[in-house]
RNA sequence: GGGCGGGUAGCUCAGUUGGUAGAGCGGCGCCUUUACACGGCGCAUGUCGCAGGUUCGAGCCCUGUCCUGCCCACCA
C-alpha cells in the first residue's frame, strides 16, 4: 500500500498551500479593480462581496478576530466554490487615539515629548510606525488561511479614503447635517485633550458626598441644602433645581438662592432631572462641568460658566484667591471656608464611579468645548424606513416585514430599532493629530467658517487670515464609509459599480451602534442603498467559566498559540501580566493541564473548533482543551481519507470495469447528498454550528465508522471489479465531503484533494462529472440535488441496528472479537433477508461473525433480541450463565412494560383518541401493537430460558 | 431603572410547526483488530430552574417567580 503519513503535518503544509493559492491568484475577484476581466465566466456570475471589519493597525489577532474572520472565510469560500464571483476585501483601520498613543509611548521611552515634535513630525512618525508594524494583523489572518483579495487591501487613512471622508463631511455640512456646537467632553487635564468614552476607565471609588447650604436670597437665615461630590465646581453654578412635583420646595421655585463664597444670586428652577429620592432633592446646576447639568441648562436657558483652564486649574471667573489653584486644592479650601461660615451641613462617605484617563490615570474632567456634530435623527429615520418601519402612534412600527437589512440572529433587529428610535447626535471631532483633519477653516478675526473638500478659494487668496480646524474626525467617521470607500466611492469606479452594495457584514454585536447602524446611515445617506443585505453578529468569546475573554483579565487564548504552539511559560504570560484576582488558580490549572506547554493544533483545527462551537446564545465558551477536539477531527478526516486514497494509489488493475454500486454504496452516497442539502441551507441561513455538527456526523459516524468499515472486505478482496466499484464510490463520496468541509478546514482538505484527484483520475473512477479544478478552492460545491433515497436509508438502518445488537450482546458477555460467532436471524421485513444476503461478508466483518443463519424460529436456550425488522438469536451457553441473560431480559421487559403502559394509557384516554389528529392516534396504536408483540416474545423467551436454567 | 439573552446529563451545548428527551467532552468496562489510541466497541446518567395556566398531550405556547449573563440609561 502506498505511503500515507499518520498525521496531517500542518506546520509544513499550511504555509505551502497558502503560498500556492496566492501564486495562482485563487483569492482574486473575476474583475480587476481597473475593470479588466480576469475570469470571463465568473464575471457573468452573481457577485458575493464581504468587506472585512478593519482591525486596528495597533491590533494583534485575538479569538474574536479568529472567529469573525473564520466565519467570513467560510462564507467566501462557500460562495466562491458555488460559482459566485466572491470577493473579500481586507484592510485596516488607522484607529486614531490608540495609534497615536502607541507612538507617543515609544517617544516617551526615548525621552521625546511629542508636542515639541509638532504636528507634522508626529504624524510622519506615526506613518513610519504604521509602515513597519501596521500590517502585522493581516499577516496573522494569512496564517489562519483567510482568502482575502489582497490586491484590494485598503487603509482608512489612504488617499482615496481621505477624499471620501472630505466629500462626506462637506456633503453633510451642505445638507445641514453637520454642525458645530458646544458639548461636554471627557477631558484629560494632563494630556490636555478630549477623550472618547472608550478611552475612559470607569471604576467605583470611595469618595465623599458634601451637603452644602445655599442661603435663600429672600431670607438668608434659611437655606436649601444641595448634595455634591464636586464642590470645586460650585463657582460655575448657575441655578439649583428641584423636581416639579416635589412639594417640599414648590413655593421656592422662581425665587433665588445665594451662591456662597461668590455672594451671587442664582435662580431656583423646576426640572425633572432633580430626583426627589436622591440626596436632598435639591441639585446644583453647573452646565459647564457636568453633562446632565448641561442638558438642564439648555432646557432652561441658563448661562454657562466655565471656571476651569485646560489643566484643571481654576480660571479668572472665580474669586481671586482661588484663581490658578488646582481643582483639588480648591476643593479643600472651599470646604474650609464653608465650614467656617457654617454652610457645610455634613459630609458622608460615598462610593461613586470615577472616570480616569486610560493614559494618564488622572480623573477626567467634564469640560465644555466646541465640537463638530452629525445630526442623526434624519439619518435614523431613513434607516427605519429602509427596514420597513413607519411612524405609528406609539413610536415606529414595522409595516414591511422583510425590508432592509436582515440581522442574524434576528433578535438584533430589536436592539437596532431601539437605538434608532432613541438616537442622539454624534460628536465627530477629536482633539488629536492622527486622523482625518476636519476640512473646515476658521477666519481669525470674524470666526467665519468655510468648509470644502479642498482648500477654499478665499483661504487660498488670503491664507494669513484663516487657519484650518485643528481637530481630526472620529475614527468611526471614516469607518462608516468603509463598505463604499473600499470600492472607490465617491468615484464611480468599476469596483463600485460591480460590487456595491456588498452581500454580508459579519461582526461582533458590541459595535452594532458604533459601526453597523452608522454604515447603514452612510449607505442610505449618500447612495440611497443599504451597504449589505445581511448582518451576521457573532457571539462573544468567553472562557470555560463564561467570563468574556479580555487582555485585562488574562483569560484570552492567543490564536497563534493554537497555530504555532506555546510553552508553559508562554501560556502563563498573559495571566501574569494581567494579574486578575484568580491568577493563582488559573496558573495552577495551566500547570496541571499543560505541564509541557500546548502543542500546536494548526489553523484548521482552530477554525473547526470555532465554527463547531458557535451557538445563537450570547457567548461561546471555549477552553484550550476544546481545540484538541478540533485537532482530533482533522486527524480523523485525514486518516479516513488516507485509507481510501492509499488504496486508490495502490490499485493496479485497470483492465476491468468497476462494479455497480451496492446498497451500502447507495447509502453513503445518499448520506453525502442529504448532508450537502443541510449544509447549504445552514450556510445560507448563518447556522454555522449546526453545519459543523452535520459534517462531523457525516465524516466520523457515516463515512469512517460505517461506510469505510463496510468497504474493507471488498477493498482488501481479490475481486478487482468489486475493489474498483467500492473505490469509485468511496472516492467520489470523499471528494464531496472534502468539498463541503473545505470552507471550514481549507488546508487539510486541499492537501487531501491534491492526492485524491490524481489517484481517481488515473483510474478514471469518478461517479458523475470529474472535478473542475486541480485546486479544491476552485472546485464546485456539491449541489445537493440527488434523488431521495429514503428506501436505501431505511434498509441501511436495519443493518446498523442488526450490527449494533450483536455488538451489544458481545460486549455484555465479553465475547472477544477474535471469537467468531454464529447468529440466527428470523427476518420480519421483506428487506431484511436480501439486505443481509448482499452485505453478508461486510456484516460479518463488522460484527465479527462466523456466519449468519436464516431460521424460522428460536432454538431452545438461545438468547434473543427483538427488533421490528428482525429477530436475532444467539447461543450464549458457551459464554454466559443463563441467569445473567435472565436478568438482561428482565431489564428489557421492564423498559418495554413501562413504555407500553404509557402508550396504552394514552389510548385509554377518550379525549386523546377523539381530539388528537388521526395519524397521531394511528401511530400510537401501531406502537402499542409493536410493544405488545415484543413484550410477548420477551416473556416467552424468559419463561423458556428459566425452564432450561 | 429600561431592554435583550440564558437556566435541559458531571461539563459545554442541540432540541425544527407542541406528539416516546439528544450530541460532543468527561466517566465506567472491554479492546495495542493491519486508516486513525488525536483510535474502536459497548455502558451509565435527566422532576428539561420553580409555581400556576392553556391543551387529549408542554422542554417547546401563556402568566408569575427565582437565579444568571449582556446591552443601554443613570449614579447631585
Amino acid at each position: 500500500m502506498a505511503e500515507f503519513p499518520k498525521r496531517f503535518d500542518f506546520r509544513e503544509a499550511e504555509p505551502r498551500i497558502y503560498q500556492r493559492w496566492m501564486d495562482e491568484g485563487c483569492f482574486g475577484a473575476a474583475v480587476a479593480p481597473d475593470g479588466t476581466v480576469r475570469d470571463p465566466k465568473r464575471a457573468q456570475a452573481r457577485p458575493f462581496v464581504i468587506v472585512i471589519p478593519p482591525p486596528n493597525i495597533t491590533g494583534r489577532l485575538h479569538m474574536g478576530h479568529a472567529l469573525n474572520n473564520t466565519v467570513q472565510d467560510v462564507l467566501i469560500r462557500y460562495h466562491r466554490m458555488d460559482g459566485d464571483d466572491a470577493v473579500w476585501i481586507p484592510g485596516t483601520d488607522h484607529a486614531g487615539i490608540a495609534t497615536q498613543t502607541v507612538v507617543k509611548k515609544q517617544l516617551d521611552a526615548k525621552g521625546v515629548d511629542y508636542r515639541e515634535l509638532g504636528r507634522e513630525q508626529m504624524i510622519a512618525n506615526i506613518w513610519e510606525w504604521r509602515a513597519e508594524f501596521g500590517d502585522a494583523i493581516l499577516e496573522q489572518l494569512r496564517k489562519m488561511g483567510c482568502s482575502c483579495d489582497w490586491e484590494r487591501t485598503r487603509f482608512t487613512m489612504d488617499e482615496g479614503m481621505n477624499a471620501a471622508v472630505r466629500r462626506c463631511f462637506v456633503n453633510l455640512y451642505d445638507r445641514g447635517l453637520v454642525y458645530r456646537g458646544k458639548r461636554i467632553v471627557n477631558w484629560c487635564p494632563v494630556d490636555r485633550t478630549a477623550l472618547s468614552d472608550d478611552e475612559v476607565e470607569k471604576q467605583d471609588e470611595k469618595g465623599k458626598m458634601f451637603h452644602l447650604r445655599y442661603p435663600l436670597a429672600q431670607d438668608r437665615s434659611r437655606w436649601m441644602v444641595v448634595a455634591t461630590t464636586r464642590p470645586e465646581t460650585m463657582f460655575g453654578d448657575v441655578a439649583v433645581a428641584v423636581h416639579p412635583e416635589d412639594d417640599r420646595y414648590k413655593e421656592l421655585v422662581g425665587t433665588a438662592v445665594i451662591l456662597p463664597l461668590m455672594d451671587k444670586a442664582i435662580p431656583v428652577i423646576a426640572d425633572p432631572h432633580a430626583d426627589p429620592e436622591k440626596g436632598t432633592g435639591v441639585v446644583k446646576i453647573t452646565p459647564a462641568h457636568d453633562p446632565n447639568d448641561f442638558e438642564v441648562g439648555l432646557r432652561n436657558n441658563l448661562p454657562i460658566v466655565d471656571v476651569m483652564n485646560d489643566d484643571a486649574t481654576l480660571n479668572e471667573l472665580v474669586p481671586g484667591r482661588y484663581q490658578g489653584m488646582d481643582r483639588y486644592a480648591a476643593r479643600r479650601k472651599i470646604l474650609e471656608e464653608l465650614e467656617a461660615a457654617e454652610l457645610l451641613e455634613k459630609v458622608e462617605e460615598h462610593v461613586l464611579a470615577i472616570g480616569r484617563s486610560y493614559r494618564s490615570k488622572v480623573p477626567i474632567e467634564f469640560r465644555l468645548s466646541d465640537q463638530w456634530f452629525v445630526k442623526m435623527a434624519p439619518l435614523a429615520e431613513m434607516a427605519l424606513q429602509a427596514n420597513g418601519y413607519e411612524q405609528a402612534e406609539e413610536g415606529w412600527a414595522r409595516k414591511t416585514p422583510d425590508a432592509g437589512v436582515a440581522f442574524h440572529p434576528d433578535r438584533f433587529e430589536k436592539v437596532y430599532l431601539h437605538w434608532l428610535s432613541n438616537i442622539r447626535d454624534w460628536c465627530i471631532s477629536r482633539q488629536i493629530w492622527w486622523g482625518h483633519r476636519v476640512p473646515a477653516w476658521h477666519h481669525l478675526e470674524t470666526g467665519e467658517i468655510l468648509v470644502g473638500e479642498g482648500e477654499p478659494e478665499r483661504v487660498r487668496d488670503a491664507p494669513e487670515e484663516w487657519r484650518q480646524d485643528e481637530d481630526v474626525l472620529d475614527t468611526w467617521f471614516s469607518s462608516w464609509l468603509w463598505p463604499m470607500s473600499t470600492l472607490g466611492w465617491p468615484e464611480r469606479t468599476p469596483d463600485f459599480e460591480r460590487y456595491y452594495p456588498t452581500s454580508v457584514l459579519s461582526t461582533a454585536k458590541d459595535i452594532i451602534f458604533f459601526w453597523v447602524a452608522r454604515m447603514n446611515f452612510a449607505g442610505l445617506g449618500f447612495e440611497d442603498r443599504l451597504p449589505y443585505q445581511d448582518v451576521y453578529l457573532h457571539s462573544t468569546i468567553a472562557d470555560d467559566r463564561g467570563v468574556t475573554m479580555s487582555k485585562s483579565k488574562g483569560n484570552g487564548i492567543d490564536p497563534l498559540t493554537l497555530i504555532e504552539g506555546a510553552t508553559l511559560d508562554q501560556l502563563k504570560r498573559p495571566v501574569q501580566e494581567a494579574l486578575p484576582s484568580n491568577a493563582k488558580e488559573i496558573l495552577r490549572r495551566l500547570e496541571k493541564n499543560f505541564p509541557e506547554g500546548f502543542e500546536a493544533v494548526g489553523a484548521d483545527a482552530m477554525r473547526w473548533t470555532l465554527i463547531f462551537s458557535i451557538t445563537e446564545g450570547e457567548n461561546v465558551r471555549l477552553a484550550l482543551q476544546r481545540f484538541l477536539e478540533g485537532r482530533s477531527f482533522v486527524t480523523k478526516l485525514w486518516n479516513g481519507a488516507g485509507r481510501i486514497i492509499s488504496s486508490l494509489e495502490a490499485e493496479s488493475d485497470r483492465s476491468v470495469a468497476p462494479g455497480e454500486p451496492t446498497d451500502e454504496d447507495a447509502w453513503i452516497l445518499a448520506r453525502v447528498d442529504r448532508t450537502s442539502r443541510t449544509v447549504r441551507a445552514g450556510l445560507d441561513g448563518f447556522d454555522f454550528g449546526n453545519v459543523a455538527q452535520e459534517l462531523y456526523r457525516l465524516v466520523w459516524d457515516d463515512y469512517c465508522s460505517w461506510a469505510l468499515e463496510l468497504s474493507k472486505t471488498r477493498l482488501t478482496g481479490e475481486d478487482s471489479v468489486e475493489r474498483l466499484g467500492v473505490l469509485r464510490v468511496m472516492g467520489s463520496a470523499l471528494a464531496d465531503i472534502l468539498r463541503m468541509l473545505h470552507p471550514i478546514v481549507p488546508f487539510v482538505t486541499e492537501e487531501l484533494w491534491s492526492r485524491l484527484v490524481p489517484a481517481m483520475d488515473r483510474l478514471d473512477l469518478w461517479l458523475g462529472d470529474p472535478p473542475t479544478s486541480k485546486q479544491l478552492i476552485r472546485d464546485r460545491f456539491p449541489p445537493g440535488d440527488g434523488p431521495d433515497r429514503a428506501d436505501v436509508e431505511h434498509r441501511f438502518a436495519i443493518l446498523q441496528r442488526f450490527v449494533s445488537a450483536i455488538r451489544q450482546l458481545r460486549s455484555q458477555y465479553r465475547v472477544k472479537d477474535s471469537e467468531r460467532i454464529v447468529v440466527h436471524v428470523k427476518p420480519l421485513e421483506a428487506d431484511t433477508a436480501p439486505m443481509l444476503e448482499r452485505c453478508r461478508s461486510a456484516v460479518s466483518f463488522l460484527a465479527k461473525l462466523d456466519r449468519v443463519e436464516l431460521v424460522e424460529a428460536r432454538s431452545k436456550g438461545m438468547a434473543a433480541h427483538y427488533d421490528p425488522a428482525f429477530e436475532l438469536y444467539l447461543d450464549l451457553s458457551r459464554y454466559v450463565d443463563l441467569s445473567e441473560e435472565l436478568a438482561r431480559l428482565d431489564k428489557d421487559i421492564g423498559r418495554t412494560e413501562k413504555e407500553l403502559g404509557a402508550t396504552s394509557g394514552k389510548l385509554a384516554n377518550a379525549s386523546f383518541v377523539e381530539r388528537a389528529p388521526a395519524d397521531k392516534v394511528q401511530e400510537t396504536r401501531n406502537r402499542e401493537a409493536e410493544l405488545k408483540e415484543k413484550l410477548e416474545k420477551l416473556a416467552a423467551t424468559r419463561a423458556e430460558l428459566a425452564e432450561v436454567a
